[in-house]
DNA sequence: CAGAAGGTTTGACGAACGTCGAACTATTTG
DNA sequence: CAAATAGTTCGACGTTCGTCAAACCTTCTG
């Protein structure tokens, strides 16, 4: 069960705009395709590599959060989040698969166009 | 071959931050689910149901068509658009079918948050 | 209990975005 | 050739977004 201050929506209620909304921004879709490994994963800047501040990190993991892409894990001061690789899957079958597929992860990796 | 005065990247600059980007209105996901049929649509305001003027829904066109999402065919004065399904399934194998899928439009054609 | 550690929240700022109406271009029709 | 048609481009507008630094809240540690 969620933790009530990290609220997400029912897995009923995660709407493919809202998704798409939220992996408009590169980094979200990075995050997302490390927690493709199905594991909690910490929420520190290192975890990621993403060469951003850590108020902007937790910004793309509540904007990932209210997506319903993810959920949170709290022990003692220790923030983890995960995909919810199983809600999402029942409601939009094969879309997560696509967006972390081996051709999905090296595109992103390859950051911007090549001059 | 596209039209010149109506560039379109080479399948190879694909890139998938490309894409999620122009998904992330809702309109462009909706015009992307009309043309998932895999025929040439009129680039007219009826054929996607939008409720936007044509000035918008062209600006929607070539967000997409920069993303390399779609192509475009000239006859006349009449513009007419398609998905590059082949190219785009060849570079992120299910991507497409997974945003078009049944799941998928039906999630998008109910607009909002019913209340 | 004081300080450190791990993240979140807040407020502000500039950039990017969706939208529209008006002007425009090219083609077809009378 | 003039008017109509099909759709794009331009310029402007309000809004939303990503980003950061600073303040904050809990939990752990010495």
């Amino acid at each position: 069960m969620p933790d009530s201050s990290f609220p997400q929506p029912d897995a009923d209620d995660i709407r493919l705009t809202g998704i798409l909304r939220a992996l408009s921004d590169p980094g979200r879709v990075r995050i997302v395709q490390v927690l493709a490994d199905g594991e909690y994963h910490a929420c520190n800047v290192e975890e990621f590599g993403l060469d951003i501040q850590k108020s902007t990190l937790s910004h793309h993991f509540k904007t990932l959060r209210e997506a319903g892409l993810t959920t949170v894990d709290i022990t003692g001061r220790n923030h983890c989040i995960a995909l919810r690789t199983g809600e999402l899957e029942a409601r939009f079958p094969g879309l997560i698969a696509s967006l972390t597929s081996e051709a999905a992860v090296a595109d992103v990796s390859r950051r911007a166009a090549p001059e």
